[in-house]
DNA sequence: ATGGTTGTTTAACAA
């Protein structure tokens, strides 16, 4: 089974990549982030005529939105509502082997890392500390999967610059401790990371830049993480950076993680 | 030290 999970930044304007992703990759469920597309304007017979005729989205007008797209079925679609407000940032569905699928987009946070003068900072961190609490009650002895934009970049590798990003939302050490803690409750694993455990790995690399290949200043935003039990499966993971180059790309490589089921 | 780009929706706002 291949997953994929991909920031696509308006689903309507680059639904021709999407389209190209999902012929060139095959993925069982390709799961995107910031769709910014309500519900009833979801390009729905463009991926039946795809081949990927289960869909679930949850989408809203300008912002946010998630959606996954799969050629297999997805059942109980559900989601949860975070940090008080009704953001559509969560989807969650029960594949077919029993497994939960959770796709997160989680608030970039605005430019300022301070909760106090910065609201949009301080919304990030309650999500996080929202998302801790569920971890801790979730039960992880089940397969689940985890997948999404989490606009944060935990390690130095994971960065262009770790000295440069220090003070740049997305890197600073009171948003990576918080998603360091969560991870270190043992509930979830950083899939990616047990492929490739070593060396520069981004899945974002910025608009403003001139050239981005050459300058390179990437960051891993986008994590795919899974409970114990499907550790063992894990069978390959890999960043399409190419995507990137794609005509009108997303800022964002979509992320693929194999298992061996 | 600063500005740099893109998408949605129409002058900002979010990323």
């Amino acid at each position: 089974m291949k997953i994929i999970t991909w920031n696509i930044n308006s689903v309507r304007l680059r639904l021709p990549l999407v389209l190209r992703l999902l012929s060139e990759q095959q993925p069982d469920v390709l799961c995107l982030q910031e769709t910014k597309c309500p519900d009833d304007a979801f390009p729905v017979a463009d991926f039946q005529a795809a081949g990927y005729p289960h869909l679930a989205y949850r989408g809203e007008k300008g912002y946010n939105g998630v959606a996954m797209i799969a050629r297999v079925p997805l059942h109980t679609p559900d989601h949860i509502l975070w940090a008080e407000k009704q953001d559509c940032r969560h989807l969650s569905v029960m594949l077919e082997n029993q497994t939960t699928l959770h796709n997160f987009y989680i608030p970039a946070g605005g430019d300022v890392p301070d909760p106090e003068s910065n609201d949009k900072f301080a919304h990030k961190l309650q999500f996080l500390d929202e998302l801790a609490e569920w971890s801790d009650r979730l039960d992880a002895s089940q397969p689940a999967i985890l997948v999404g934009d989490l606009n944060i970049a935990p390690r130095e590798d994971d960065v262009w610059s770790h000295k440069q990003l220090l003070k740049v939302v997305s890197h600073t050490p009171i948003e990576v401790e918080a998603l360091n803690r969560i991870m270190a409750k043992g509930k979830w694993h950083d899939a990616v990371r047990e492929m490739i455990p070593e060396g520069q790995l981004y899945s974002w690399w910025s608009y403003r830049a001139k050239d981005w290949l050459a300058a390179d200043r990437g960051r891993r935003l986008d994590h795919i993480w899974v409970t114990p039990p499907l550790r063992q499966n894990l069978a390959g993971a890999e960043v399409i950076t190419s995507a990137r180059g794609w005509e009108k790309p997303s800022d964002h490589a979509p992320v693929v993680i194999n298992f061996a089921f």
